[in-house]
DNA sequence: CAGAGATTTGGACGATTGACAAGGAAAATC
DNA sequence: GATTTTCCTTGTCAATCGTCCAAATCTCTG
């Protein structure tokens, strides 16, 4: 445990901790535009209020920084799905809802996505935030899986694959829409809301 | 064009393409191991019988050096899948084979791949190599799609989705038994080859 | 108000990076 | 065999990186 947590728990209001949140939600910004790579702490501080040396006040280190920025974006962007299976009243409700929300974080938040691929990527090779990552892998894998199995129970029949293969499709899709969206490819917007629903739906 | 391919064009034997590719080779290898944004150049030299100047000798920069490396590799790659597109005799040996050469590719060139969606990730945020990549990306879609069209075809009927989606999916589940497999999960040997084969025969 | 603690700053650190230049070694050419 | 061209090495360059620290500032308590 760093010295950051140890001076977290003096802290008998959590002054400390929204501090940490301002801080990781303009460094995520920060990342998003350049990759984790090629943006300095230097250029997330410039983003910021505060200066360079005071991440390291709030963080222990980068990876520190990093993981937190993208923990919190990430686990909010996961309940995101959690209105729409609890409200949805039919299957086909639920696909296009599901289709629709999938199709909208594409075009609003495709740099945050990128980001999140990027990281995921470098917690291949580096130690430093992988159990983070693992851990929104687990969260969104959850999420599909909510999604689907309640798709199945709305049409009464029991779903057709298991969390890890529904996850895996799923991402794969968005990926591939991201990346096409990315380069020039606008159409790939309203692509990803079809592929999402006929993924779903089973329509082939 | 840099003065790399200036000089290429002089040499009237290809000794300088020869060894541009022993050292693209070098790079490659090298930079699987850490990954593109922490392998040096001095660490590509390192793993070579040249010098660190000698890199700058046959190439531009890190970019043109990395763009070669990932695109002799996987040029090669794609066209594995030839062999047993044109000589399998049924739909089921078509399957089959093409999900153990999936398979054996996750198992022998884990690391290869982990510097593939690396590099294809670095590539959306540079203009480096970027064209390199896309380059790749569609011979990598061509290589799906011309499985999935000889498997229809073998089984007298049409595919069921286009090229695009096609290489999402299995591009999809790839990838992410590739993070299963290097998070240490060695059953994502045998799953990617059963789902390979139940996404090429559309078997649910 | 005085002091203690929390917060913030700017600068400096050693290390590493990609790129490059000047010159030696090797090979090819005449 | 001399000279030109190709090949390769060593050393250096400025820039950038994450990290750390001493001191200044702010905030709160006694």
């Amino acid at each position: 445990m760093g010295d950051v947590a140890v001076r977290a728990e003096r802290s008998s209001v959590d002054k400390f901790a929204l501090r940490r949140r301002e801080l990781a939600d303009a460094a995520l910004a920060a990342v998003a535009q350049r990759g984790f790579a090629k943006t300095g702490l230097r250029d997330v501080a410039a983003q910021t209020a505060l200066s360079l040396g005071s991440l390291h006040y709030y963080f222990d280190d980068k990876d520190d920084l990093i993981g937190q920025a993208i923990w919190q974006h990430k686990s909010e962007c996961a309940r995101r799905y959690d209105p729409i299976v609890e409200s949805a009243q039919t299957g086909a409700e639920l696909a296009d809802r599901f289709g629709e929300e999938m199709s909208a974080t594409l075009r609003d938040e495709a740099d945050l996505h990128r980001l999140w691929y990027d990281l995921r990527n470098q917690a291949l090779f580096d130690t430093g935030f992988r159990d983070t990552i693992i851990s929104i892998d687990a969260l969104l894998r959850d999420m599909v899986w909510s999604v689907v199995t309640r798709y199945a129970e709305l049409e009464g029949r029991a779903p057709e694959t298991d969390a890890v293969s529904a996850y895996a499709m799923f991402d794969g899709i968005f990926l591939n829409a991201l990346i096409a969206y990315l380069r020039g490819d606008t159409g790939a917007v309203e692509r990803i809301r079809v592929a999402s629903v006929r993924l779903l739906t089973g329509t082939h």
